[in-house]
DNA sequence: GCCGTTCCATACGTAGCAGTATGGATGTGC
DNA sequence: GCACATCCATACTGCTACGTATGGAACGGC
């Protein structure tokens, strides 16, 4: 029975998912491998007694951050993009929502990084194979043949992919802001067929 | 006096060089966190006694080990193409560079993913900042404006990152050959201007 | 063939983290 | 307010890596 709904105050005790979601901002932080106990316990103001009675061991608790985190990537992202039903002007509020909130998804880049470890690949490889088919459909419903929309989102998730890992550290001569949303406008229309269908209409840029 | 030329035995006594490229061994393989003395000590068939008169930390080792890598990267990957002169074909030959000979860029991979070490990021940013320079006076020879070629030469960029990342580690439902070499002939079409400089000829693919 | 430089082995001390054992504190049912 | 489950602190072992100290082997000049 004793239905913890209430039960999230702070201070007190500690849940599993609070050593979850400690693992989870780690992540973001520094990454996976800084995902350690005794720090994490540091942070939480509390020793590993603590940890060793929620979880059996440290990849118990990685898989278990990887769970939650796949389990609420999809609303995230993704999600608040299905009102949009023109494919073009949803592809161009993906774009959009990528280039600007960078914060959500440094977690996908730390994981990313840590592709080699075991418990990260497979959760990695389903959220990457479904934004991948997710992009697909999209440039599908833009006209794009099969194939080329397959290519096209391939393409789109790869500069996605080393966007973040190029801008979340490499901050470089850190592009101006307005240079910056003149690239995002140049990546758009690169990347996002402008012509309807089937006619071969150039449209060389405005 | 001793000019080690003929020096470069093996078995016998090792040298800096020798621990540098040991280092950079590492990072191909298992990435910069794995470069610890200890382990490669036991590859290189000693003990940390030699490393340990050879550099004065660890750190010394890395530095050494990027040093040569910069030293190194400019003639291995972007160097044989200055043969080419028409700016289309270089740029193909580049994309075509890329995507099979994968292998020499695992390190670059590897150092991107140790960005946030203070070590590494001022190579990379130094190493990225070159190829973004040579990329983009490549997009410009083909007619594209300056900062257009500049946003190309970062959308291109980015996805050759994003596609080290997911294709070196995340062999995904592993595309056929077929496919692969298919999916390349996308991202040239795409991202290669096709019309010479200013008049908007579409020119539909061939 | 002696000697000093070069290179390496061994041994040691330190530190951080994983995991275990065990007892203590804090709640909750009744 | 007692008993029991829940949660945590403390103290320990074991492992791995960094870095130091020191002595010894191998190699060179001469």
């Amino acid at each position: 029975m004793n239905d913890p709904a209430i039960k999230t105050e702070r201070n007190g005790r500690l849940s599993a998912e609070d050593w979850a979601q400690a693992a989870i901002d780690m992540i973001a932080e520094q990454g996976v491998a800084a995902v350690a106990v005794e720090p994490l316990a540091r942070r939480l103001g509390v020793t590993k007694g603590s940890f060793y009675w929620h979880f059996p061991s440290r990849d118990a608790l990685l898989a278990a951050a990887l769970e939650r985190w796949e389990a609420v990537e999809q609303e995230t992202v993704f999600g608040q993009l299905e009102a949009v039903g023109d494919p073009r002007q949803r592809l161009r509020a993906l774009f959009q929502l990528v280039a600007h909130e960078v914060k959500p998804h440094k977690i996908y880049s730390e994981l990313l990084k840590a592709l080699d470890h075991a418990a990260v690949g497979p959760v990695i490889e389903r959220v990457s194979q479904r934004r991948l088919e997710y992009l697909a459909a999209s440039f599908r419903q833009t006209g794009l043949m099969r194939t080329d929309a397959q290519h096209r989102a391939r393409l789109a998730y790869a500069a996605y992919v080393g966007f973040l890992q190029l801008r979340l550290q490499l901050h470089n001569p850190r592009l101006a802001h307005d240079e910056f949303e003149a690239y995002v406008e140049h990546v758009m229309d690169t990347l996002i067929p402008t012509v309807p269908p089937v006619q071969p209409v150039p449209a060389h840029r405005a």
